[in-house]
DNA sequence: CCAATATATGCAATTTTTTACATATAGTCA
DNA sequence: TGACTATATGTAAAAAATTGCATATATTGG
């Protein structure tokens, strides 16, 4: 019952519904700076977020050097059916907004991996501009 | 948006998902004082969290005199996928001791309606005795 | 070792929720 | 009408969650 309220809580909160959206959207890992841009939220806003998900059991993460690559947990069932229920109902504007900042900023992956940290808006949609023209 | 956190947030109480699960597990419409006596709470209790999870729109309401009939709101689409996906996680001891004690409470009905109002719990167990026997 | 950077966390102020009680409302029946 | 009963609600105190900032941790590269 504690766990299941926890989970219930976790989704209570309108960041954290944004982050989980993301990652079923999108299937993929991220990482913290990544979310970031995408839904344009402070560092410590986004770490926090994160770790109340984690904690709640619907997260793993991966470490690789200073970065972190968060993924949803499937390999429980109740998560996985908790998921295809999100992905059902999160429709909103906001969401897709999300979406297409995600997707620019994964364009600057380099081999999967995430090689562009904290800078400041200007500067990433310089390079995100110079991705889209090539 | 401001709907989604609504009902997370209606679902992230002990008591609300405990009524929650009596209604998804009977498939009944019951009323306030036949939900006290299956979890032993009292009456400002169960209705405050009724009156949560119906503003959520969760639930609708029939009176009939002055007895109040709640049920599920199944006609949202959303609604139904929430109550699937509830009716496959929320499973745990303390439920199972509710619904037994909503059988035996839902056999002092008559014509599938309720006339045993507001009683002390020794009575209520009286009532019961005698029909389980009969 | 040092500087830089990605991420995590501790904390105090604020806001939100819960809880328990008292009381209000509304319908029934004598 | 008035007594009775099922249900709803207002409220104040307590508990819990959120927010924003500052700071800590840990890893990399020089």
């Amino acid at each position: 019952m504690e766990k299941i309220l926890e989970i219930f809580k976790a989704l209570s909160d309108e960041t954290r519904l944004r982050i989980l959206n993301l990652f079923i959207k999108s299937g993929r890992n991220l990482c913290v700076c990544e979310l970031m841009d995408a839904l344009k939220l402070p560092q410590y806003t986004v770490s926090k977020a994160l770790g109340t998900l984690k904690n709640a059991g619907l997260f793993t993460t991966e470490k690789e050097g200073t970065w972190v690559y968060y993924q949803l947990d499937k390999k429980d069932t109740k998560n996985k059916d908790l998921f295809t229920f999100l992905n059902n109902i999160l429709i909103t504007d906001l969401f897709l907004e999300d979406e297409e900042r995600l997707n620019n900023r994964l364009l600057l992956r380099e081999n999967d991996k995430c090689v562009v940290g904290i800078i400041p808006e200007e500067d990433l949609l310089k390079l995100i501009k110079g991705k889209t023209e090539a």
